[in-house]
DNA sequence: TCAAATCATTGGAACGTTCCAACAGGGTCA
DNA sequence: TGACCCTGTTGGAACGTTCCAATGATTTGA
């Protein structure tokens, strides 16, 4: 392991001066072929690859995206991760990982100290290793933001706190067309008693359960519709739906605000001995690996993470190519898309 | 958005030299506690933050690591980032990530294409971004590595070709081992005739079947084993489980190579009204959350890819901190763990 | 008491690029 | 024939750090 080569060194090997070599690797039109030719050999020869540090302390553009994720484990960042991933990679950009601990962890990081861990990836931003960055579940606060934005672009994907969304670019999915989506699906199939079970009460979570409650009054089905207040896992699927299984008259289709959650359901459903879907449907929402299981065959609302990602990124690449211009934020709404299996099917005859 | 403040923007308002403002960000002791609040204050009321590049350049340390997976998607990449990513930040380095593609991507890149960005991804190494790599799952040769490595460490974490444990410091799962602690529970349970779905004939999922196949003889078995070749996916599972039922006698467990597989086993069994484990006895491989649902409750050996992830990236530090010295490729196995799950039991009684 | 040692501070030279201004040398035009 | 313009090439000055050797100021010790 020595020294690397430089320019300068591939410069004497070709014989022409340091700047018609630096030229050559700018891909410049005004180096002739014989002297593109030399210098070309002889960085094959040397082995010489550009110091990008170098590059960078010149010229100021790293084409690197810094990203900052709760949890990459996640499917839901990971989908999200692999639209900016795949974009990027088109792009020639690289990838600069702030992960900021795993929700899944078994030590279960307090807040504070993903906070505290975001806020350290954020200065990366600021150190000039980055063009720009892209969040997703940001725990800082819109202060602590602008101060890290003040030099470069950020975007924003994903559940984003409301208060974010004036002040800068973000991208988030529709859940009004979800919940528009699903009831359309569902009334086709002859369901009025739709039940959901929720993600929680925090601001991501109640947004979708706040469509679903809004379109169900839409269609007139608010006495029909109830919600049960669960969280993001499979357990708190298995629990409500045993709540849901002590009440008078059972629902014709159960809503889960996640494939998880709609994984506690079956389970608890067959374990009551009820069929799905000719007694009670059942949907989810993700459309992760899960919904694509034999054993579950869910059918699911696929969140569009990838166009996500990718839409993220581009907005982002065009921030940043327009840097110092003022604009307004962006706010990008994509439309989810309903995956149909066969959980779902129609109401059974002689039901309510 | 205008220009970053610099050192020596610091060391006038402070009132000092740069030199002396640059020792107060390196902790340096020799600096006196006046100067050095000034220095701080002056920094505080800029806004200054080091850049990273120009210190790249001075110091030749970057303190980040290039990551090559090739689906952080994949549970199992993911669960070796999890590792790495868990470990770095402890030690406060940053993660580049070079993800060469998506083995789950609908368009299905093609390995040539993996290939080519699994060398663009190598370049980075060669262009000082980074301090050393991680690999997970390469598709390049070994030549080609060798390159890269010419001017920082390597190590590579998990399915590795054979060729290339030779020459580089590698962290595997101990398949031996897993195979012994499945037979040993699997025959507690009084279970002889136990058949396999293989992940394929590559060198990856061959390991795994071979391992299998070698404990089976050391216990008389062989006789007993069989082994269906498969593919890393639930369609794989369900299909050969068909193949199995066409036989004249079952097995009594199934030991699948992965759990997708696992999750295409169990939905054929049910749909054969075979039960699970009165009937047949199902175990998976890599307690991913497949594994944990409770419609799968399946059994599974661990396979302790945060350990390889953490362990791995231990072993990379210690080598970028001994750079220049000599050494032996080290070759590390870490042992799984069988998680026992509702998915395995006794033997039914009266089966041969 | 004065040389030596310690301490805090400083200027300047790197690090490996990019980029600007300058410059040959040959061709074109009036 | 000299003024002008191309084309290809070059030296040198940045970019923002780090670090070495050198400096002046203060303390130490026989």
């Amino acid at each position: 392991m020595k020294r690397a080569p430089t320019l300068n060194d591939v410069a004497r090997v070709a014989k022409v001066s340091r700047s018609l070599a630096s030229l050559v690797f700018q891909d410049s039109p005004k180096v002739s072929p014989s002297s593109k030719a030399a210098v070309l050999k002889a960085a094959e020869k040397l082995g010489y690859q550009p110091n990008e540090s170098a590059r960078r302390l010149k010229s100021s553009v790293t084409r690197t995206i810094g990203v900052v994720l709760t949890d990459i484990h996640n499917p839901y960042y990971g989908g999200i991760f692999y639209g900016v991933e795949s974009a990027a990679s088109e792009l020639d950009y690289k990838l600069l990982i702030g992960n900021s601990g795993f929700e899944s962890d078994e030590l279960n990081q307090k807040p504070e100290k993903i906070r505290s861990r975001q806020l350290e990836t954020l200065k990366i931003i600021r150190s000039q290793m980055v063009d720009g960055i892209i969040c997703s579940s940001l725990r800082t606060s819109p202060e602590e933001l602008q101060a890290a934005a003040k030099n470069s672009p950020i975007i924003l994907i994903g559940h984003t706190p409301s208060i974010l969304t004036k002040e800068f670019d973000v991208v988030v999915t529709d859940e009004q067309d979800g919940a528009v989506k699903i009831l359309d699906h569902l009334m086709d199939l002859g369901h009025k008693r739709i039940w959901h079970i929720s993600g929680g009460t925090d601001e991501g979570p109640a947004v979708r359960t706040k469509s679903f409650l809004n379109e169900m009054k839409k269609r007139g089905l608010s006495q029909q519709a109830k919600v049960f207040e669960g969280a993001w896992s499979q357990e708190s699927g298995y629990a409500r739906t045993s709540d849901i299984l002590k009440e008078k008259v059972l629902p014709t289709a159960i809503y889960a605000a996640n494939d998880l959650i709609a994984m506690g359901v079956l389970a608890r459903l067959r374990e009551a001995k009820i069929r799905v879907p000719e007694d009670i449907s059942v949907l989810g929402c993700d459309d992760s690996t899960l919904a694509h299981l034999k054993i579950a065959d869910l059918t699911s609302l696929k969140e569009p993470l990838y166009l996500m990602g990718r839409t993220g990124f581009e907005i982002l690449i065009s921030r940043i190519e327009n840097k110092g211009k003022k604009f307004q934020p962006k706010n990008v709404k994509i439309k989810p898309e309903l995956i149909v299996r066969s959980s779902t099917g129609p109401r059974k005859k002689g039901a309510k």
